[in-house]
DNA sequence: CCTTGTGAATGCGTTCACAGCA
DNA sequence: TGCTGTGAACGCATTCACAAGG
């Protein structure tokens, strides 16, 4: 993982797992969905399945964040939001540029979740000179080479990359070099950065493979089921190994 | 919980860790690289590299697949394309359907990395009736009420819903009565699967959100700094983990 | 009673370090 | 000699189960 580091620095560590970090997002939404509801208080157990996870490990990590609930009653809705935003750092104002207005970069550009939460698009860029002044989702495209006086210019700190796998790096290392130190990676590519820079990467070529292995291992499966009772004979031919586990790529 | 199992069956278990599997796509994609620049072989340590990981875990990951490796020399590398693609279930295709053709559903659909492994769009599906018959990426967009019948004449059981999050989880119901049994879901919503369905879900908020708090955390830490050491002292550098590996987005 | 908060137990994944083998 | 393959050690995450406390 690009975060994960352990250091253990002076200050007393805030110390947040990050697999906790990752969850928090997904609290912060259902909590906001209850919230819309005028729901007052909710359970561990409810909000776990709201956010289809369970209820122990809501509260552990609850419990790395501080003690906000009330035992007996639950969790104060309004409260957790601020909370939980505040930790997340919510409260205060994104502005992300997107490179690479594709038919993704526009699509991400279009994305209303975006200004929903703290994140405002700040410039959309792209190498194409014939798209410099275009239009998309109400904000005019930029070209690359104005790359670097946008990044200082409107203090981004978090980039999101849509490009082509080619130009990926190559963006990637301006980004970095303008001051960029959180990249949001749609390219199809491993990208090199610095220590101190975090990159996460969105891989839908990835995560359809990693469903294909699972699709491959239920059909042997099923194979192996029909096989099993009727034909007696159990040669050690198959080693496809029927071994049933298939692990729970959400929570749900 | 949707799938988390965790029992032992009877059978000696294939066993791959999910973590193994979720890297093996990436081993493939360097690998697919190396081999359009016909090398030959490769030794863990460049593979590692080119894959962004550490040499130790590619080897680990390798030894759940089999000994295929030469001591001495390293990995045959169009022999490893062949046995990563195979347990990934890659040399058989996989026909998809994108539900909700919206700007990403287009832009999924229009995504290259489809076709070049094993996968094919079988078809584009809205509820928009206004857009039956329009072609997108030159794929003709059904309507909803044709799901069924798409899924069960393409023997469809990779769905994806590119969906408004308030339509998603009917969708899903609705493919998974079809016969869908692995979904990616890109709706900013939980989705809820009977047992032996499996989902995967790429959020654009969520990960923006996992960047904001570290970015946040780094302006803390800078802070913390400046004032802990007034004047002097630059030590050195900062903390930091040896390993400069990138992220997963992965399970959830 | 109720539900939170948390030590303790367990399980999984990563890393280490070296034995095994071309 | 050099690199793979792997047992063992370690560390993080999840789960359990119950004490704490409204």
């Amino acid at each position: 993982m690009a975060t994960g580091r352990t250091h253990r620095p002076a200050t007393r560590s805030r110390g947040i797992p990050e697999a906790t970090v990752a969850r928090l997002p997904l609290y912060l939404r259902a909590l906001t969905a209850l919230s819309e509801r005028s729901v007052p208080t909710v359970s561990s157990e409810e909000l776990a399945a709201a956010a289809g996870v369970n209820s122990a490990k809501l509260r552990k990590d609850f419990s790395y964040l501080g003690s906000y609930g009330t035992r007996g009653v639950g969790y104060d809705v309004e409260y957790l939001v601020y909370q939980i935003s505040r930790e997340l750092g919510l409260t205060q104002d994104w502005p992300v540029v997107i490179v690479g207005i594709g038919n993704l970069g526009a699509a991400l550009a279009n994305y209303g979740g975006f200004a929903s939460r703290g994140f405002r698009v700040a410039a959309l860029i792209d190498a194409d000179p014939g798209m410099a002044g275009k239009p998309v989702a109400g904000i005019p495209v930029q070209h690359t080479d104005e790359l670097e006086k946008i990044i200082q210019d409107n203090g981004v700190s978090i980039g999101v990359i849509a490009t082509p796998a080619g130009a990926a790096q190559q963006v990637c290392d301006r980004l970095v070099a303008a001051g960029v130190t959180s990249i949001l990676n749609f390219a199809p590519t491993v990208l090199n950065v610095p220590d101190g820079v975090d990159v996460r990467k969105v891989d839908l070529s990835i995560e359809l493979q990693i469903l294909a292995f699972h699709e491959q291992r239920k059909a042997g499966e099923e194979a192996a089921a029909e096989a099993a009772v009727p034909a007696a004979a159990r040669k050690a031919s198959t080693d496809q190994g029927p071994d049933g586990d298939v692990p729970a790529v959400m929570p749900a």
